[in-house]
RNA sequence: GCGAGAGUGGCGGAACUGGUAGACGCACUGGAUUUAGGUUCCAGCGCCGCAAGGCGUGGGGGUUCGAGUCCCUUCUCUCGCACCA
């Protein structure tokens, strides 16, 4: 054996043996029960980043446990290809977006291999392969013919400039990222997914997903957005609109129907284009509300405006006359785009009817509250439920009771009826993009929208393109776009918009089960792979929405087109695990102009005082100071992303996987430490020089029994109790970073026994083949080759995780706290078989006791069973 | 603005079900080894205090024998908000 840790080799020999035995190639076995381990793709944007290490790492970790528990581990690894950044790299570098995504599949892979993954490479694809998003077409086509797809106009971002859609992350400040030029909203013809005719299901699956954590299932929750309540229809007539008609409004507070002193109508609603017709000042203001883009983010955040259209709508109910105002907090794409306001039980009319001067009417009081006209309003803007009051024959009656009440007079009348609403919109899938899946309808002006017929497909998109960042480039390939109707065969217009990278993403879990099918989506090895749902799925908090309900939603759609045939996949993931984000700290300098530079914290060295903490920094590259700023995502604008190549160069890929792991819990944020990488490292070297010392003695077969010293015993306990420990925080707890710490004591504790009899090398020989074992799914590549050195004869494939010795875990004595009100005291030493009355006997006798309790029996004595006692003194009151 | 999280020593974090706050690691201090630097090993290390003891989990309040953990309130930071992936 090496007396010196060399990771580089290590790694090197460890890897080509695993690539010889094709030790992670997973094929179906039915003899073992399946273990599916997911990461969420990368996009292959250049070379990989620590959050993808993290990712990654911690996908392993649970994939190579699972192995060592016996299960048939599939981790399979592919590529999101299709996105924006290729574009842009493609407008910077002149180089076509299929060149760039490639070159970089191949740079991130080969670190992927370096980190030493147990990743199946025979599944890999990436998205933007033709033979991926043909099914992705053929799907299209089959949801379009089902009426799951379908073409209505949505709003858009327009850069008057450049001539183009961009998207959210492309508007700053209102303006395009290249042009500067102030953006509008436009609208657009667009295909979209019928995603809220799956709103209920998609809602009640979250209960069942039990393996999900509970923030991510509230967020869904919310994004979806179920509410009960009333449509409310106020009609209008020609003398006061021009027209006879009705204006429907959606309101989860019927109840407060009889305070509602005007209306409100979002810029793009009808109603308002009627009116600004003849009103060039309303003209002038919904012109101003299109302008800038149309994240929800920035139009929540503006200043709540608005100006009355000159029309009234008649309240359904008493038959006032109310002023209907267009509002640019209202927002068109939910419920009816006109809403009802309530002035005195909602925040946000409260503010616009204050602004505006519009009356505000209380017409709900608090149970607890007496109401009277003369102190009326009482509370302002009272938004909780509560007693009608101030509203005729609803007088009196609680939330439901008026909500029934109302609902009912207003189906009466045929004004109303109480339903529900969401939140979820329908998914807008059309973009006026290049490098994503050409969208497989044909425009013919006899035939409409014609799906591409399947023995067309796929519609292959050109990779020999020119990028402008101005306009589709597609729309300006006649070669691509000029085609023949599949129906009637005259000459036709090919689609020319792409799809949304998400529908990419939405089944990409599912392909990896048969990458190889040429003739079909999927075929029965999903069954299979997907039993129960993927096993585990591993990736970033961000996709806490978006991302995870699309999936939720397409696997719906696969199963109710049939794909699975006999098989029932309703939920794709049964496990989530949401890994936080990586950060690090930022350094600075303010240059002359203004400008601030951010200095890598690579290029950085902290000076610290005595006790340690930081007073000053300097840059090593020119040992200038420069100024400390605060610990930040990892991101290019603070210039204070580590890049984990250099890492694995200097350390090796099992110190990154480490550092990693240990330096929180997974799903907490990451904070990076050059110091945390060496402390890391330095764990490794004497995990090595431990196991090279043991091995120098001789070779020796694991304790299995037989006569023991006390000190030998107490190790043992420890030694048992920590693999039951470590074994727990991978499988159900998910958190490394303990089970790394449980080792790490369990060989500190080892080092202390100054012991090298028979015995004692027998139990340390088992000791350290357990933490070698239990260390393995973090640190593979040294761990095996202790391995192979600590117990030579063992070269079969795959480890097992340790067995837990249960003898060892029993114990004569305990020791229980001993607190006097609650505050420790001292400590009691108790047989472990002693019952309660036996406790409270021996913690009453202590010194310690009797100090507090002067010779009275106590108070209370509490008892928690293997824990401890507090005694309650009589003098003690609360 | 809305929705969801987080806040514990000098630092990263631990404390899983309301039951010993600070495991483990880093940094720092002292000592040993070493020609020296580095490495390695040993010891110390929340704050105040000579000690006894007291205080201490962003701030304020509450429930409890007992609160980092539960409730109310407040501040700060992070993520998401439908065309970034």
């Amino acid at each position: 054996m090496q007396e010196k840790y060399d990771p580089q080799e290590v790694e090197r020999a460890i890897q080509a043996r695993w690539e010889d035995t094709g030790a992670a190639h997973a094929v179906e076995d039915m003899g073992k029960p399946k273990y599916y381990c997911l990461s969420m793709f990368p996009y292959p944007s250049g070379k990989l980043h620590m959050g993808h290490v993290r990712n990654y790492t911690i996908s392993d970790v649970l994939a190579r446990f699972h192995a060592m528990r016996g299960f048939n581990v599939m981790q399979p690894m592919g590529w999101d290809a299709f996105g924006m950044p290729a574009e842009n790299a493609a407008i910077q570098n002149r180089v076509p977006p299929a060149k760039w995504t490639y070159a970089n599949i191949e740079t991130m892979k080969s670190q992927l291999k370096r980190l030493g993954f147990a990743i199946d490479w025979d599944r890999e694809f990436a998205t933007c392969e033709p033979d991926y998003y043909r099914w992705e077409q053929w799907l299209f086509t089959r949801l379009f013919e089902k009426g799951i797809v379908y073409k209505r106009s949505g709003v858009v971002n327009w850069d008057p400039v450049d001539q183009t859609v961009l998207a959210n992350e492309q508007v700053i400040d209102g303006c395009g990222w290249r042009s500067g030029a102030p953006i509008e909203k436009r609208e657009i013809p667009m295909y979209y997914m019928r995603i809220t005719a799956y709103a209920d299901e998609l809602l009640d699956g979250l209960d069942k997903l039990e393996g999900w954590p509970e923030q991510v299932r509230l967020m869904q929750r919310n994004w979806i957005g179920k509410s009960f309540g009333c449509e409310v229809a106020f009609p209008y007539d020609t003398a006061t609109v021009g027209l006879e008609g009705v204006l429907k409004v959606f309101t989860t507070r019927p109840d407060t129907l009889m305070g509602a002193t005007y209306v409100a109508v979002a810029a793009e609603h009808p109603l308002a284009a009627r009116a600004a017709a003849v009103d060039p000042a309303l003209r002038e203001f919904i012109g101003e509300c299109k302008r800038g883009g149309v994240a929800e983010a920035d139009m929540a955040t503006v200043e709540k405006k608005g100006l009355p259209t000159g029309f009234f709508v008649r309240h359904p109910l008493n038959g006032e006359k109310l002023p209907v105002w267009v509002a640019n907090y209202v927002l068109m794409a939910y419920g009816e785009g006109a809403v009802m306001a309530v002035p005195a039980h909602d925040e946000r009319d409260f503010a616009f009817a204050e602004k505006y001067g519009i009356e505000i009417r209380t017409v709900i009081a608090s149970r607890t509250g007496v109401y009277t006209e003369a102190v009326a309003p009482w509370i302002p803007a009272y938004a909780e439920h509560g007693v009608c009051v101030n509203s005729g024959k609803y007088d009196g009656l609680g939330f439901e009771d008026a909500c029934d009440a109302i609902a009912a007079d207003l189906a009466t009348k045929g004004l109303g009826e109480r339903r529900t609403q969401f939140r979820l919109r329908d998914w807008g899938i059309s973009r006026q993009r290049y490098w994503g899946c050409p969208i497989p309808i044909v425009h013919c002006e006899t035939c409409g929208d014609v799906p591409v017929p399947d023995e067309q497909l796929p519609v292959v998109l050109p990779e020999n393109v020119e990028v402008t960042g101005s306009g589709s480039p597609l729309a300006r390939m006649p070669e691509f776009y000029e085609c023949a109707c599949p129906k009637c065969g005259k000459p036709a217009r090919r689609e020319t918009d792409t799809m949304d990278t998400f529908v990419e993403s939405s089944w990409y879990f599912l392909r990896y089960c048969c990458p190889d099918n040429g003739g079909a989506m999927v075929d029965d090895r999903v069954a299979h792979w997907c039993e129960g749902g993927i096993d585990q799925y591993v990736g970033g908090i961000e996709h806490a929405i978006l991302h995870l309900l699309y999936s939720r939603f397409w696997t719906k759609l696969m199963r109710d087109i049939g794909l699975f045939g006999d098989f029932r996949l309703d939920e794709p993931f049964a496990h989530l695990l949401t890994q936080g984000m990586v950060v690090a700290p930022t350094f600075y300098r303010k240059m002359p102009d203004g400008k601030t530079e951010w200095i890598n914290p690579s290029d950085v060295n902290l000076e610290c005082d005595a006790r340690g903490r930081p007073v000053a920094a300097k840059r090593l590259s020119d040992g200038q100071p420069v100024c400390i700023g605060g610990i930040e995502k990892m991101s290019k604008s603070r210039n204070n992303g580590v890049d984990p190549q250099t890492l694995i160069d200097k350390y090796g890929a099992d110190t990154a996987r480490l550092f990693v792991m240990f330096a929180s819990a997974p799903d907490q944020s990451l904070e990076w430490s050059d110091a945390g990488v060496e402390g890391a490292y330095r764990f490794l070297k004497r995990l090595w020089r431990v196991v090279h010392e043991h091995v120098s003695k001789g070779r020796i077969l694991a304790y299995s029994g037989g006569a023991i010293t006390q000190e030998l015993k107490e190790f043992r306990h420890q030694l048992h109790q920590t693999i039951g420990k470590v074994a727990d925080d991978y499988g159900r707890r998910k958190q490394f970073n303990t089970a790394i710490a449980a080792v790490m004591e369990l060989l500190n504790a080892c080092a202390r026994i100054n012991d090298d009899g028979k015995t004692a090398r027998a139990v340390r020989q088992e000791a350290l083949e357990a933490a070698i074992l239990m260390l393995y799914p973090i640190v593979p590549h040294i761990c095996e080759t202790l391995f192979i050195e600590i117990r030579p004869g063992k070269t079969s494939g795959c480890l097992s995780f340790p067995d837990i010795d249960t003898a060892a875990l029993a114990r004569d004595e305990i020791e229980l706290v001993l607190q006097v009100n609650g505050k420790l005291r001292g400590y009691l030493r108790v047989p472990a078989s002693a019952d309660k009355s036996a406790i409270e006997e021996a913690a009453v006798s202590t010194e310690v006791a009797q100090r507090y309790l002067n010779g009275k029996p106590p108070r209370k004595l509490i008892v928690v069973p293997g824990r401890l006692v507090n005694i309650v003194p009589q003098a003690f009151s609360t």
